[in-house]
DNA sequence: AAATATAACTAACAAGTGTTAGTTTTGAAA
DNA sequence: TTTCAAAACTAACACTTGTTAGTTATATTT
């Protein structure tokens, strides 16, 4: 069971960084060659293109995205609580792969070969969280203005936790957890 | 008192939305012109560059952002509502720019003259931003987990508000206003 | 009708783009 | 020590990039 690097995954790390730095267009093969102390030719021994570099990625943080809703929405957990869990599963995997989220939320239009099953996938991941809030409604748990303005609040700060996280190196994963939650769900004025 | 559009102002309008769609970089003199029926080099009778036409976009939405928060800042409001006054800004710049706030938002490390400019104004208007929240501390009406993670939380829903005006077009202003702050100042569960 | 300013055009530049072909270096297995 | 695959290299390709120079068309003003 070695758990060695291997070079294609310095690649799609050190591509990730770049892309997060100046989005996937302004980033050259030289570039990242010149980055990894190669040339860019060289790159080509372990990747057959720069598409390919950008789906290996998004692709794989999507679907683990995907998986991980379905994971809460199957649960027995009350609304609340499932709430909760999405904010701990996108803490979890920003805090893993902050590069890649960032590409993942801002260079998803240029995936070719994979940009429909993307659009798929992201449309999933909100629909069932969407069903998430109606249930949350519907047992009077939330107690909601506008349930797509939540939404889109919510996902909002969540999609964005990779600019939080490149900030905040020190903080606690855990205490990130529990103050989000606290945010997102509570609001921040004091209950009348 | 003519209310004509320039050619110019068409330019910086079909650019923005360009770059909104692909980013900066990945939009060419070439496809910028061809959207709007002409050839790449007639654009120079209009724009020194490239950068130029990002600057243009740019800057002058951060010079509004920061004469805004000021405003607020300066205003005798209490927190609360100073709260909701900058959300009512976001709403309003980012419904008459929609495309500008993306560029704004996505595009700004590629300002080459103005990038500095570009950061200190972004970090003043943080600034500003935090020490409102800081205020409804210190006068109690904030009960607040944690003053990072709600500025940190605000700023990404309002930043991202250009992609809900331009899903939402039927939408009322006031409405998206007064949802936005009830959602981000009350939150969505039930009071206990 | 002549003159002028505006804004389009064609053609080209130098530099940079992703990628390929063919070759050499490297380092471990035989 | 020889063998051999992995991974680097050089050189080049066809094409695209932002931009400039010089020219023509289009209106508006004189």
């Amino acid at each position: 069971m070695m758990n060695t690097i291997t070079r294609k995954e310095e690649i799609l790390s050190t591509a990730s960084r770049l892309f997060r730095e100046r989005g996937y267009s302004a980033v050259t093969m030289r570039d990242l060659a010149k980055e990894m102390g190669i040339k860019a030719a060289s790159l080509y021994n372990h990747i057959n293109s720069k598409q390919q570099i950008l789906s290996e990625i998004v692709m794989p943080i999507a679907q683990q995205f995907v998986d991980g809703i379905d994971a809460v929405k199957n649960s027995n957990y009350r609304v609340e609580d499932q709430l909760r869990q999405i904010i701990e599963q996108h803490v979890r995997l920003t805090v893993k792969h902050p590069n890649c989220m960032a590409a993942v939320n801002n260079d998803w239009m240029h995936l070719e070969g994979n940009l429909e099953e993307y659009l798929k996938m992201r449309s999933y991941y909100e629909a069932i969280f969407k069903q998430i809030i109606e249930d949350g409604i519907e047992d009077g748990s939330l107690t909601i203005i506008d349930k797509e303005v939540m939404l889109f609040s919510f996902l909002s700060t969540l999609r964005n936790l990779y600019l939080w996280i490149l900030k905040n190196t020190q903080r606690n994963e855990d205490e990130l957890i529990f103050a989000l939650s606290e945010t997102l769900l509570k609001g921040v004025v004091k209950c009348k």
